[in-house]
DNA sequence: CTGAAAGCTGTAGGAACTACAGCTTTGGAG
DNA sequence: CTCCAAAGCTGTAGTTCCTACAGCTTTCAG
């Protein structure tokens, strides 16, 4: 079906992949993709394997993996069979960092839910609740360091 | 108690708020942080309203405030009387958008445990699950925009 | 009085892009 | 085949919120 369409110019990779165009030519700058073919006039035209590859990139990051990591994945997906080890290990470290924002962002919606919700709105009525529990830290739960 | 040891250098102001030098130094910079008086030999010298005024923008960047929504805040904050609106304002939004990362964070929780317990860390097991489970998009829950 | 610690300015770096400016190439319409 | 707007190119600068020098000067405890 896409035997004859195999290789495109960067605005299509960039629309497949929902990757914006300087944003591809950015990671090929700093190595996640490898430089592509190039037309006559200079042009990148990019085939299926660098269409996965970003695809690989976009879905990591979209899960909030580090670029710094998302290059060992890939070294890794290069390297056939070893260091699966490697891969488990980063991903678990990333849940962790994954879950511990979680938490800290809990607390903070809790906090802001109080700030919010004691000044109404209203002009009257405060003044202002909100700057005053930003001011004083008092009330609040987190611990000085 | 504090009566007489009013003033105090850049250090020992970032010591009692936690908030580092150079970041004191990068606030005035940017004019979160009004230019206090300097000695003689042209040192910054805080005094109570410094110390109050940074503990305001180190408790709403903590919250994960933007800058600029805290510059909008010690601006209201400043003015007596009016613009609660716009700080409650500020604050649901602010909310609203913790709110969207904490869901966000744990779509991506939910995912990041399916990859990271597919694959348990041998060898042999797999080849790699978790590179297949990024290289692959359809398995996961993530919506096409 | 001295000298190590702390402060000063100004600039560069970092993460991960994004947005120009000023050009060249491409590919479909006429 | 010719034209020209859209898309691509390179290279640099800007974004956000700091952090980290380098190369000085000031301070204040011993």
């Amino acid at each position: 079906m896409d035997r004859l369409e195999r290789v495109m110019p960067i605005g299509s990779l960039a629309e497949r992949t929902g990757v914006k165009v300087e944003t591809i030519r950015y990671y090929e700058q700093v190595g996640l993709l490898p430089p592509p073919e190039r037309s006559e006039g200079n042009q990148r035209r990019y085939g299926r394997a660098h269409a996965e590859r970003l695809a690989f990139i976009k879905h990591a990051r979209d899960l909030g993996f580090a670029v710094e990591n998302i290059r060992t994945l890939l070294r890794l997906s290069d390297t056939p069979g070893i260091a699966c080890d490697e891969a488990h290990a980063i991903s678990v470290a990333h849940l962790q960092e994954v879950r511990d924002k979680i938490a800290k962002l809990r607390s903070l919606e809790k906090e802001l839910e109080r700030i919010a919700t004691t000044c109404s709105g209203g002009v009257a009525a405060c003044d202002c609740a909100i700057i005053e529990a930003l001011a004083d830290h008092g009330q609040c739960s987190h611990a000085h360091h």
